[in-house]
DNA sequence: AAATCCCCCAACCGCAGACAT
DNA sequence: CATGTCTGCGGTTGGGGGATT
């Protein structure tokens, strides 16, 4: 096996190498370009996880962690590269808010956005601040920590020491109750939602916090609602079937961050306000998804894992087969709203090359005037690169380029079509097994750290907009801004819902049986957990979050005359692609 | 112009949980 | 049940580059 090792001579002394146990030196440091598409290719046939798989097979000097960060932050599709926007901002500022030092979850409220990237901008901030003498928080945003004080709850790992210790330090203004170095000041995700019913809880200071978080309840309030009068009447139980999905009407979305001050109550000043837990992310069986492979060197290729399953999980074909297949017209995947300002804006359900950004900068070999070799020797000896090799910060791949990359034959694209079909009807029945594990009183409410929040992008790359597919079609177009109001149209009748219901019983047993078992899957994205206490509607994030704006300005005029709106790409939503 | 500061960010490390054997 | 492996998370480090002194 030909090692490929990079830039081993050049750029690192021995500090910069480990062995893998097995007398493989292992690179450290910065990545290359030629290291990058042994990864990016690896991935794309193979899928993700098994980590440690990528250097037995393909001999690329690398340590599985690092192969997956560089794949979670770098390479991964749909990434969102670049400055944070101020909504963004004011979004992380909020979760840290509430969740403290939780990056992972804060990133799966930022799609997009890893981990990393959310953790670098709050140090900085917190850094900067603090030199400032200025507060973490806006006078609006309470920690929770200072609201719900759990001096004596530990973290999970609370063996980090130095955990929240920058907050902890410094920000005391107004906190009552001292929080020791030991103690995290954040009370415990777990200790917050260990109830499956119970309801997370905002504090803000004012109406207008309130009000950007109003949204978030699932329980679309048919008349206006004042922040307190939400918070004074906790939502009762959703009316319909439990087993409802985020993904149907049920919960439409409304912008968080549109609307002006000026429309907004400020008669309350202190305002609480209470919403329940959102229904249950679509995630698939998770014993499905177990991403334990077999033993040999060679990973199970994740179409032929799904093939095998009752149903389809989510795989890395979830974003390869929209990635390789033809993008078609949205036409009823398109979910538009209005603002308060009657404007129109959109998120496409389905993903579209456009709403990938591109006029960051990618990796080189992701672009279509760069034809790489893809024999190892070429790897090896690396003869046509002439760019730089390290990669700049934002990389960002191209849909052209998988395109590139994919050279899917028909049959793989029809089986791809296929298998998102499948992917499609089947989280449904995954909501309905984590609203049966909830109702039975199961843990489903507290899924096992390693089960993923993910479900299959709805592929709508065939022009045949079946039922299946209209299964996810959901317009706002008919937000009546006057009265706060979602209606929506172009919905699957109730009964049809249930006739899908009815003809699954015998999946739904099975996926019962499957509800204590845990796993993991890979969603594309970075690592997200699945037992959220906040986790907000992700169709909230498409609203809040339109692509990046750069996309559209690389948009081809066919494009643009498919989606001449705003579009977001569910590969963007974390977890759920 | 050089030194220093600061910001940004990629990547590493250690640890713990989940799972397989 | 013990042990090993894999993975994900959070904290930390260190380099590059711009701004400032």
């Amino acid at each position: 096996m030909i090692m490929y090792g990079g830039e081993i001579e050049k750029a690192g002394g021995p500090a910069n190498h480990m062995s893998n146990g097995e007398g493989v030196v292992l690179k450290k440091g910065p990545w290359t370009a030629a290291e990058d598409e042994i990864l990016y290719v690896y991935v794309r046939e193979n899928g993700e996880g098994n980590w440690n798989a990528v250097q037995k097979n393909t001999g690329l000097a690398r340590c599985g962690k690092s192969c997956r960060l560089r794949w979670a932050n770098h390479l991964r599709p749909n990434l969102r590269k670049g400055s944070f926007t101020g909504d963004e901002e004011r979004l992380i500022i909020q979760l840290h808010a509430q969740l403290g030092n939780k990056w992972a979850r804060m990133a799966a409220q930022l799609p997009g956005r890893t981990d990393n990237e959310i953790k670098n901008y709050w140090n900085t901030r917190l850094k900067r601040l603090q030199r400032q003498g200025l507060p973490l928080y806006p006078p609006d945003i309470i920690p929770n920590h200072q609201l719900h004080p759990h001096p004596h709850h530990h973290q999970q790992n609370h063996h980090h020491h130095q955990q929240h210790q920058h907050q902890q330090m410094y920000f005391q203004p107004q906190s009552s109750q001292p929080n020791t170095p030991s103690s995290s000041p954040l009370p415990s995700p777990t200790a917050i939602n260990a109830n499956p019913s119970s309801s997370f809880t905002f504090h803000s200071t004012n109406a207008s916090t309130a009000y950007l978080l109003h949204p978030l309840s699932p329980h679309t309030p048919t008349t206006p609602q004042t922040p307190s009068q939400v918070s004074s009447t906790p939502p009762p139980p959703p009316l319909s079937s439990p087993l409802s999905s985020p993904r149907n009407n049920q919960y439409p979305t409304l912008p968080l961050f549109t609307f002006p001050s000026s429309q907004i109550n400020n008669n309350n000043n202190n305002t609480n306000f209470t919403f329940p837990r959102p229904p249950p992310l679509l995630q698939p069986p998770s014993s499905l998804l177990a991403k334990r492979y077999n033993n040999s060197n060679t990973p199970l290729n994740c179409i032929n894992r799904v093939s095998t399953a009752p149903f389809s999980p989510v795989s890395r074909d979830s974003y390869t087969s929209f990635l390789t297949l033809p993008y078609s017209s949205p036409t009823a995947q398109t979910a538009t709203y209005h603002n308060t300002n009657n404007n129109y804006s959109s998120f496409s359900l389905n993903p579209s090359p456009s709403s990938y950004p591109t006029t960051t900068s990618s990796p080189s070999f992701l672009h279509s005037q760069y034809t790489p070799n893809y024999s190892s020797t070429s790897f090896h000896n690396n003869p046509v690169y002439t760019m730089k090799q390290e990669f700049p910060s934002n990389q960002i791949p191209q849909i052209g380029v998988f395109n590139n990359v994919n050279n899917f034959t028909d049959n793989e694209k029809q089986k791809n079509t296929n298998l998102h079909r499948r992917s499609i009807s089947c989280n449904l029945l995954e909501d309905v097994l984590e609203e049966a594990e909830a109702l039975a009183g199961g843990d489903g409410d507290r899924p096992s750290k390693r089960r993923q929040l993910t479900a299959s992008p709805p592929n709508h790359h065939n022009n045949n907009n079946n039922d299946n597919d209209n299964f996810f079609s959901v317009s706002f177009e008919q937000y009546d801004s006057s009265e706060n109001i979602y209606s929506l149209q172009d919905l699957k009748p109730k009964e049809e819902e249930s006739l899908q219901m009815n003809t699954m019983q015998d999946d739904i047993a099975k996926l019962l049986d499957w509800g204590s078992d845990s796993g993991e899957i890979s969603n594309g994205q970075s690592s997200v957990l699945t037992d959220d206490n906040l986790v907000l509607d992700v169709h909230q994030l498409n609203s809040l979050f339109p692509a990046d704006s750069t996309a559209a300005e690389t948009r081809t005029n066919d494009e643009q005359n498919n989606n001449d709106k705003i579009n977001c790409s569910w590969d963007n939503l974390h977890g759920v692609s």
